[in-house]
DNA sequence: AACACGGGGTC
DNA sequence: GACCCAGTGTT
């Protein structure tokens, strides 16, 4: 029984045609990498295929603006990836001579690359021999070997680790650490997998004990906190300008722009949010509230956010006192800026 | 070690 | 509604 040959056997009838997987490039393996981060290939391939468009290499990403990079992340979610992506473009730019570190720990000292993609890079692109431990690799590895502790410790991550150590193909570990993903993507998949047809069926240690169903465990994560944003689209009658910021804050959307807003802790009418000082410190009179919309529930896996908007229209300039921050644009070139999903959502239907 | 950080798919 | 996804950085 040879783990890494029965798993290359099956990669190579079984793997998709995935663009990076062709012409194998440090740069192409480290922009998928980022892109797939807690993230599904198909979610994020349409994505991939527009970062290498419109930045063929990595200087061309790292002269972006940082503001054109997370435009172009925009709906694809944590958003620092997108801001350490750039970082780090700048930095093998400036102080690599364009040229990806091989070494597994000068790797993981760059801006978002930790453990699992420094090891796939070092892997992939350089045939070191790295095992990577993502998702899909730690739910193989645990249900084959029968491990069933709790994978947020770190004592079980070391024991996958210790596995996946001895279990690795040191002649091509790039090709094994993608198979052990693929495999686990395609096959060993987290509910209902098809043990009938895996090549591993007689020597899986979860199979023969009929705990597949309960591997890998992962401790219950913690309560959702509820937030209630109040965004006040701010405009003239003929809605051509409006007001935008950008979030700036170690909190979710940061880099993102948005309306100015005021957050309050419970569910708040408008009546509610005119005594607060937000509304005299930035209006004087005259305000005329052309809509309101119903709050817009917003599910992130870590809170739940209630959205309102309010289209307020200023009669005359003066009556408006604009936040320092607070920049105001021509409508017609609002979609150049990066904005969070509840947000392009709302302008779609305001401006169509 | 626990938590923050998005958005979408699946059961 | 709960869980998961080609995880990383901060506290």
């Amino acid at each position: 029984m040879n783990f890494s040959s029965i798993l290359l056997s099956w990669y190579a009838i079984n793997k998709r045609p995935l663009p990076w997987r062709s012409d194998i490039k440090p740069y192409k393996i480290w922009l998928s990498e980022i892109i797939f981060q807690q993230t599904r290939i198909d979610q994020g391939i349409a994505y991939y295929h527009r970062f290498i468009e419109a930045y063929p290499d990595i200087l061309q990403l790292a002269n972006a603006s940082i503001d054109s990079v997370l435009k172009l992340w925009q709906g694809l979610g944590y958003y620092s990836r997108a801001r350490y992506l750039h970082q780090t473009a700048n930095i093998i730019i400036n102080n690599f001579q364009g040229e990806f570190p091989q070494d597994l720990k000068e790797l993981k000292k760059l801006p978002g690359i930790g453990n699992y993609t420094a090891a796939a890079i070092a892997s992939i692109c350089f045939g070191k021999s790295e095992p990577v431990l993502d998702g899909n690799a730690i739910r193989v590895y645990c249900r084959f070997l029968g491990i069933a502790g709790d994978t947020t410790k770190s004592s079980t991550r070391s024991e996958i680790m210790k596995a996946a150590n001895s279990l690795i193909s040191e002649k091509h570990p790039g090709d094994y650490n993608q198979a052990v993903m693929e495999f686990g993507a395609l096959h060993c998949t987290p509910a209902n997998p098809d043990c009938s047809t895996c090549p591993f069926r007689n020597h899986c240690s979860a199979y023969r004990q009929k705990t597949v169903s309960h591997i890998p465990y992962k401790n219950p994560s913690t309560k959702k906190k509820n937030r209630h944003f109040h965004y006040f689209c701010i405009s003239d009658e003929s809605l051509s300008f409006i007001y935008l910021l950008k979030r700036q804050k170690k909190d979710i959307w940061n880099g993102l722009y948005e309306f100015p807003m005021i957050e309050t802790e419970k569910e708040s009418s408008l009546e509610e949010l005119f005594s607060i000082v937000f509304f005299s410190q930035h209006f004087k009179k005259d305000l005329h509230i052309r809509s309101t919309e119903n709050p817009a529930k917003h599910i992130l896996s870590h809170q739940n956010l209630f959205l309102c908007f309010y289209h307020i229209i200023i009669g005359e300039e003066q009556n408006l006192i604009p936040g320092s921050d607070w920049i105001k644009i021509k409508t017609s070139v609002v979609h150049e800026y990066p904005v969070a999903k509840p947000i392009a959502d709302y302008l779609q239907k305001l401006l169509k």
